[in-house]
DNA sequence: GAGTGGTCTAGACCACCTT
DNA sequence: AGGTGGTCTAGACCACTCA
């Protein structure tokens, strides 16, 4: 029964009684929550008063709810570590670019469907890649599944003119990679400054990555640079109840 | 109108006709939604339809609500980015530590509050700091501001035997910030450990970051290490919104 | 005081899942 | 068939903001 005098809205009552239940285990992950109707009379209080509750904890990220089976203690998943120092020359010789990599260390079956195309570069990319607006950019679309579940977006963009011949412009690039093309071009890459930033995921990314609610992305900018110039960017998006990123920084 | 033949819900209608006028910017940054009552008269549907609609708006972000005032369209803010390998120790020397050095780069001005206590450790802080559980800790939890506004969170913790007898068991660490204390009491930092993800924000963290709707927290654990153990653990919470963290990697 | 969003009721019917 | 959540109505009153 909610307390009407507190001045705490019935709705909100519900929902930190329920979510303190699930916070002591009482209401284990993958246990039903009492169904609306039965929250009605639990509560005493009204079902769109209930809805609302329901909502605050699927917004919190606490439930999952089924359409004609119930409301549902979240279970935590298993969270994959992406080592991101693994771009270096010897870890890349080894294997067939990062994606299929970090597939044999997590032990899963990789699969990635590419598409590739041309366009003109807009100001950010014209920035990032120090080109001009409007410049021919190679782009490389890429969905990355596991286990049959895209778990991962990259679109990666180079000038065309470094792309121009090579076997960055066909789909299958190859043993190595792309950044192993990119050096046999004669592009000796010297480093790369990766970009991380966290956002809700848009609709479409909602979908793609099958993202439960409350769920947001992480989104990662990479330049790899040689030692003139930028020759490739990658805009990565991941789901952030899956990967987290490590870095391993020299003290110097 | 909503068009009541399609099977899309009515509320969901009203949402994506106000998101597009969002996206093609007919309701501008900053820009008032048509009130409630409006919306209901507009679309011809009751108002808890209407209030569902916009409440789909907020949590994609699109739209701030303030009561008593009404709904105005969300303005981007500024991001700053962090530079991750500012943690060098040519860099390290030259101001008071890592806050204080991004502010002046950004251009704020700080402040920091912090409290000092010693806890024992618990299982993970035990695994990262690669200690028995239940030693004790020296733990420094910190609240940056810049402006007067919380940006960020910061609790760090040390094995114990490290701080004992050093201005790490202090309020004020000293010149330097609290790397040049470990490292004048002979524990050279050879390395750091970073670990990046991201997620909605506790309660608390919303309102402590004052964090507006949608909004994840980018939450970075940094492990310093010399060369025999890890010496120093930093948990950091911030406001997605506001930050975004840079890493420069060597190709090695 | 008039307008805004916030909380709340008491229903109705639909869509989906299970048995 | 009988349970679940999803959509929807037509009201009411409260809390906040601004002129």
């Amino acid at each position: 029964m909610v307390d009407r005098t507190s001045g705490v809205p019935a709705y909100r009552q519900v929902a930190d009684q329920l979510a303190a239940q699930i916070s002591t285990g009482e209401l284990a992950p993958g246990a039903p929550l009492p169904s609306e109707r039965e929250l009605v009379d639990l509560f005493g209080i009204s079902r769109p008063m209930v809805r609302e509750a329901v909502k605050l904890l699927r917004m919190r990220g606490l439930v999952d709810v089924e359409h004609g089976r119930g409301a549902f203690v979240r279970t935590p998943g298993q969270v994959v570590r992406l080592s991101r120092n693994r771009l270096t020359r010897a870890a890349r010789s080894l294997n067939k670019g990062a994606f299929l990599g970090d597939a044999d260390a997590a032990g899963f079956t990789p699969s990635v469907s590419v598409r590739v195309r041309v366009e003109t570069a807009d100001e950010r990319v014209a920035r990032l890649l120090e080109i001009e607006p409007g410049n021919e950019v190679l782009v490389r679309d890429r969905v990355m599944s596991a286990n049959g579940l895209v778990v991962q977006l990259a679109v990666s963009r180079l000038p065309r003119d470094v792309t121009l011949g090579t076997a960055l412009e066909e789909i299958e690039t190859g043993p190595g990679g792309a950044y192993a093309r990119l050096e046999q071009a004669g592009h000796v890459l010297v480093h790369f400054d990766e970009t991380v930033s966290a956002r809700m995921p848009s609709v479409e990314e909602q979908a793609q990555l099958q993202l439960p609610e409350a769920i947001p992305v992480i989104a990662v900018t990479r330049v790899a640079y040689t030692a003139d110039r930028p020759v490739e960017m990658n805009d990565m998006v991941l789901a952030a109840n899956r990967y987290e990123l490590h870095y391993r920084l020299p003290a110097e």
